[in-house]
DNA sequence: AAAGTACTTGACCAATCATTCAATAAACAT
DNA sequence: ATGTTTATTGAATGATTGGTCAAGTACTTT
C-alpha cells in the first residue's frame, strides 16, 4: 500500500457533474473544474483521465442521480400512471426553482453540444434517454395515453429546452397541465383534423 | 463614396448561420468562421462586430430562413390543421436527411448553450420560439387538439434534441405519427388515469 | 489624374486553453 | 527508521483563443 487519496470520489464526481451541467463541456475550463472539485489538474488526470473522461463521469453521475430515480418513480405501481407522469413534469418545474434552475438537463445539453462529435457521449446520452423512454412507455401501457408515450417523452425534453431558454415556471406548468389532460376524457363539440 | 464591399452580405450571413448552427458558439472558432464566410477577421469585425454580434446575425438568419416559413405554413388555411402540424414534423424528419442532419435546430442549440449566459441571445431565442408557439396555438384552435398546443410545441423542440442525440429517422417518424394521432377520435376500452 | 474614403489583409497581441511532468509529500510495509 | 509506492503540487508546455491595428488596396468623386 501507499499514500491514500485525500478526496472522496463520490463528492468529486458530483462536483464534476455540477460544473459540466452548468457550463457545458466547452464552457467548463480547468480553472472551473479545479475550483469545483478542489482537486489539482494533475490529480484529475491521474485519477480520472482527460477532460472527455471527466465529462463521461459527469454524465454517469447525472444518470445515477436524476434518471434512475425518475425511472423508479415511473415504475412505482402504487401510484396511478397519470400521477407518475405528472410527477415527472412536476420535477421539471421544481428543478427550475432550485439553484440549478437554468442548468436544464445535462443529457439534453450533452446531446446538443457533444453527442454529434463524440460517439461515446452519444452512446451514454442515448442509453440514458432511452431508459426514460422505455419507462414512460411501460407506465402508460394499457391506459388511454398509451399511444402518446413518444409524445410525452419528447415533450419532457422539450421542456428542458424551454427551461434553458428562460421560459417561466408558469409556462412550464401550463405544459404539465396539458400532459395531465392526455389522461382525461376527450372533449366533444370540436372538429377533428 | 469609397471602395465597395467585395462580399455579398446575405451570403455571408448564411455562412455565419451554418457555421454556428453546426459548431455552436464556443465550438466555432475564428478559423472556422473565416473559412465558412471567406472573410478575414478584420473584415468581420469591421462589418458586423465581435463574435457575439456574429452569433446574433446567425440567429436572425436562422429565424428568417427556418422559423418564418414554418409559421407561414402553420397559418396556411388552405390546409387542414392536422396537415399543417404534420408538415412541421415532416420538416423535422426531412431535415435529419440533409447535410445539416445532425445540426438540430439553431434556436434549441442557442437556448441550451448561450441563452442562460447572454440576455440578448435569450431574447432572440424566446422571441423566435414564441412565434412558433403562437402559430401552433392558432393552428389547432377549435380543433380537437386545441388543448394540446403546448404539448405539440414542446415535442417539436424535443424532437430536435433527439436528432442531435442521434436517434434514427424511424424514431422521429413514430413521434410524428403520435402527433398526428392527437387529431384522431379517441380509442376506447382503455382505462383513463 | 489626383485625392479621399472605405474595405481588406496578415501580422501581432495578450490571455487562455488542455496537457505534461519533475519534484514534493504522505502513507504503509518491512 | 528506511524504503517503496502512490497522491499531490505547481510550474512550464505549445497550441489556440478572440481581438486589434497599421499598412496596403480598390473604388468613387472631383
Amino acid at each position: 500500500m501507499a499514500r491514500p487519496r485525500k478526496f472522496d470520489e463520490a463528492e468529486v464526481k458530483t462536483a464534476l457533474r455540477d460544473v459540466f451541467w452548468k457550463h457545458g463541456f466547452d464552457g467548463a475550463s480547468y480553472a472551473d473544474i479545479m475550483d469545483a472539485t478542489g482537486l489539482n489538474k494533475g490529480s484529475l488526470y491521474a485519477s480520472f483521465g482527460d477532460k472527455r473522461a471527466l465529462y463521461q463521469h459527469a454524465i454517469a453521475d447525472y444518470a445515477r442521480a436524476q434518471i434512475t430515480p425518475g425511472v423508479a418513480m415511473l415504475n412505482d405501481d402504487s401510484l396511478l400512471p397519470k400521477d407518475r407522469i405528472a410527477g415527472l413534469f412536476n420535477s421539471l418545474v421544481k428543478g427550475a426553482e432550485t439553484p440549478q434552475g437554468r442548468w436544464g438537463c445535462l443529457l439534453c445539453n450533452a446531446a446538443i453540444d457533444q453527442a454529434p462529435f463524440d460517439e461515446e457521449v452519444e452512446k451514454s446520452v442515448t442509453d440514458a434517454l432511452s431508459r426514460l423512454r422505455k419507462a414512460i412507455r411501460a407506465c402508460v401501457k394499457n391506459t388511454v395515453a398509451e399511444d402518446k408515450a413518444e409524445l410525452i417523452w419528447m415533450a419532457y425534453f422539450g421542456g428542458h429546452v424551454m427551461v434553458k431558454a428562460g421560459y417561466s415556471k408558469a409556462v412550464l406548468r401550463a405544459h404539465g397541465k396539458q400532459i395531465a389532460a392526455l389522461f382525461e376524457p376527450k372533449r366533444t363539440g370540436l372538429q377533428p383534423y
